[in-house]
DNA sequence: TAAGTATGTTAAG
DNA sequence: TTAACCTACTTAC
């Protein structure tokens, strides 16, 4: 479930498993071995997450950049780690237990300075701590490009999903359409600061939730919703459904090559 | 067995 | 704007 929020809790579990310790790294499918050599045995110092990016630190040897793309995943486990099942790309070993990654879009041995030209190209992160989100009301407010398709643009903001994008905007009232630059500073702040808070949510859950306790299915005695993703979400992934708080349709149309979902009774500002 | 889907990004046309 | 790519899982035939 790769959006920010996956990311920055990865970065914490991989410190917390493995670091401070040597590890043992390998590349069971190939294609990491040449890295995953290099740095066997080495001690992950410290971990970095910025958007989607994840970013582990190995000192003098550089760090491991992922990304996980539309379906990469890391499976953690306690104890020795059994035969691999599937393709896996990298696996950590430690005392503390160990970890496997399949499927990222990204696994790469990387310098600091490589990791600084990758930050310099990513837009404030709600989930990093003192950002600064100026930089991006400035890209945003000058921009005719419309706030969904901005929302989903890293440079703009990292960290920043398919997911939060249509659920920030439902909970603000703002139709997806709207020109960048016809927002209000107002509206921006708003935009920014439930993304603070929804994320660090999702960061400490494992998962999106975005549904305000009055509109839960507990609260309106309705069914709890079933979904793979495994969030409570007001649009996302509904649509044709009744929307949560006004029961109009939940409306989908392709935006940008990604789904796009939002309520037009509820998001008319 | 094949096709379709997914919370993403890049590069080619 | 489209295709390609990384993988696993579900559904259709």
């Amino acid at each position: 479930m790769p959006e920010g929020h996956t990311i920055h809790r990865l970065a914490a579990e991989h410190l917390r498993v493995f670091g401070g310790r040597a590890v043992r790294a390998s590349s069971p499918q190939g294609r990491f071995a040449a890295s995953a050599a290099l740095l066997d045995g080495r001690v992950l110092e410290q971990t970095d997450a910025h958007g989607k990016h994840l970013f582990l630190g190995f000192g003098e040897s550089g760090w491991i950049h992922v990304h996980l793309g539309l379906y990469g995943t890391v499976a953690f486990g306690d104890g020795p780690a059994p035969e691999p099942v599937g393709a896996v790309r990298l696996r950590l070993e430690g005392d503390g237990g160990h970890a496997d990654l399949r499927g990222p879009a990204a696994c790469e041995l990387i310098t600091a300075a490589e990791k600084d030209a990758l930050h310099a190209r990513l837009g404030p992160d709600p989930l990093r701590p003192d950002e600064d989100p100026q930089p991006a009301w400035q890209r945003v407010s000058r921009s005719r490009t419309s706030i969904a398709a901005l929302l989903m643009d890293q440079k703009v903001l990292a960290g920043v999903g398919n997911v939060y994008r249509a659920e920030v905007l439902f909970r603000l009232g703002i139709s997806p359409h709207r020109a960048g630059r016809d927002l209000t500073r107002a509206e921006w702040d708003a935009l920014w600061s439930d993304l603070v808070g929804l994320m660090h949510l999702g960061a400490a859950a494992g998962r999106i939730d975005t549904v305000r306790p009055e509109h839960t299915p507990e609260a309106m005695g309705r069914p709890p919703r079933v979904d793979d993703h495994g969030g409570e979400v007001y649009v996302y992934r509904r649509s044709g459904m009744p929307c949560l708080v006004c029961r109009q349709p939940v409306r989908t149309e392709t935006l940008a090559a990604r789904n796009l979902f939002w309520c037009a009774g509820c998001q008319q500002r």
